[in-house]
DNA sequence: TCCTAAATGATAATGGTTTTCATTTTCAAT
DNA sequence: ATTGAAAATGAAAACCATTATCATTTAGGA
């Protein structure tokens, strides 16, 4: 509901934006995906039913979402961002855990009450303070994971 | 105290590294930083004093910092890393305003009481829960700055 | 002072992302 | 349905932060 291709259609319009295939693909396998995508995952999954697809046009339709507010970037330090829908349960906080040497990315859910609690306050009172008008926010927790602490023993 | 040339050289001897006069160039150049610094900042910042500095100098030196936990790594996702010094005040809580637009960035400190005590749980419960080893963590709001958000009005 | 491991810096390579540009596609007006 | 201007596309080259290579220099314990 709100997600079909005439929705899309009518909000890329809004922003004075062309609806196209390679667009309506790359909206799909957002929709579909379980996990923070690079440019390139999202590449090779367009390329399975579009090989005509080209890494320019994953790139430049990543940017006109984000500017339409219906996907955000993330920055794991890896060097490369990865990119995720917006409003979807799970893409409403962007807290991870990422292990600094294995690069494994994990979402976590634990005290969100709390936390969104204490986030919310914050957005109001620096949005005002500083006069800044605030997208969206990120928490990241960086360290060593399970596997790589033993691997660092040695 | 305890940053002086000596004790550098004690420090960077106990991880079996050598002290030499580019790497105390740079940890000068972190100690009168008033701000994050990128790879670049810091080599024009040495090349003042030193013009025979390389840039990988001031990567492999960075890379040795963060190894003895002596600098931060940070990624405000506009393509370069900024690092600063750790123990000082303002580098123990890593919270930050991040312009979507002119990548400007603010540090701040509100509520700095509280969120101490949310995230101090937090790390707690996510290690013992993930079995992680948390080396640090870092939050950021990404918006539009007071300037920004006028340019955007056209 | 000497010796060896470590550090250096010029250069080239890497890899994610952007730019360029000639061609193709979309879609509102006809 | 056809048309035409504006927008989108993709191949290739450019960009740019960071990393690897390697011959030369330096640090610092013996």
């Amino acid at each position: 509901m709100g997600r079909g291709p005439r929705w899309c259609h009518a909000r890329f319009r809004k922003f004075g934006y062309k609806m196209t295939q390679p667009r309506e693909i790359i909206l799909d396998v957002f929709s579909r995906a379980k996990k923070h995508l690079s440019a390139e995952d999202i590449y090779m999954e367009v390329y399975k039913i579009y090989p005509g697809i080209g890494l320019t046009t994953i790139y430049r339709t990543l940017d006109i979402l984000i500017n339409m507010g219906m996907i955000s970037r993330h920055d794991f330090g890896d060097g490369r961002s990865r990119y995720e829908l917006i409003g979807d349960l799970k893409s409403e906080h962007h807290h991870h855990l990422v292990c600094l040497s294995c690069g494994k990315i994990i979402d976590y859910s634990d005290f969100i009450d709390e936390e969104i609690k204490l986030f919310d306050k914050l957005e109001k009172v620096l949005s005002e303070k500083h006069n800044f008008e605030i997208k969206y926010h990120q928490v990241g927790f960086y360290g060593l994971c399970d596997k790589c602490k033993l691997t660092k023993l040695s």
